[in-house]
DNA sequence: TCACATACATAACTAACCTATGTATTGATC
DNA sequence: GATCAATACATAGGTTAGTTATGTATGTGA
């Protein structure tokens, strides 16, 4: 993904929110969506995005699904019920962070 | 730091802002206001701390004036010419951020 | 046929930050 | 007057997230 610093960080959280709302999704259509959703801003690059889907995945979080189109394989990931309830953890972390960081600067949130 | 993942990334932003408020101001200064600022949520370690302040002195943001109280060493901090552009520009980078975080996640900022 | 998009994956590197450690002074409590 | 916590600096070493680079392979449009 681009670097603004302060992204870093928030990749897990991206990728559980995308999955939470548009169900099971393969690694290529989330960056794609990913880049839809942020006007081009955020492009989730191959060597952070599957790393962060196995791990999910080794963690229990998500659960995969491997489909073949014509000869090209497809791996769908989507939440277990353990991962429906880390998103909720992982977006309060967020917006709490997003409260402390906007107190500590005095930045206008609009 | 602490260390709610998206807070990484921040650091040099909120060094350069507490430094704009506030003038010059001492490591161990800084650390008791971001404390005081963010009411105990954000406490930064001297192994983060003290490295990104020389950093950025080498950088030439900050220049530093060595002060003797009584037989103990404080070390003032305090922007540049140069520091006091980056700053604007960080915090620009971070409220790009938080606004392009907020738009994917879907996120409503209160 | 050649380039670009789709689709997966991983190894090696970088950089940020934390933990642990070190030195030394000051002030409060026992 | 000893001991502990707070003040005040600093750096070495380790962890980990994310990037860059690379690899394999299929589908599609010019």
């Amino acid at each position: 993904m681009y670097s603004p610093e302060p992204l870093k960080g928030t990749l897990q959280t991206i990728l559980l929110k995308v999955l939470k709302d548009h169900g099971k999704m393969y690694g290529y259509e989330i960056t794609q969506r990913v880049k839809e959703l942020s006007e081009g801003r955020i492009l989730l690059t191959e060597g952070s995005l599957y790393p962060m889907l196995h791990r999910l995945e080794a963690e229990g979080m998500l659960k995969t699904e491997t489909v073949l189109m014509g000869k090209r394989v497809r791996k769908y990931y989507a939440l277990t019920a353990e991962g429906r309830s880390l998103v909720k953890e992982r977006l309060n972390e967020l917006f709490d962070f997003i409260k402390t960081i906007s107190t500590v600067l005095q930045v206008k949130i609009t």
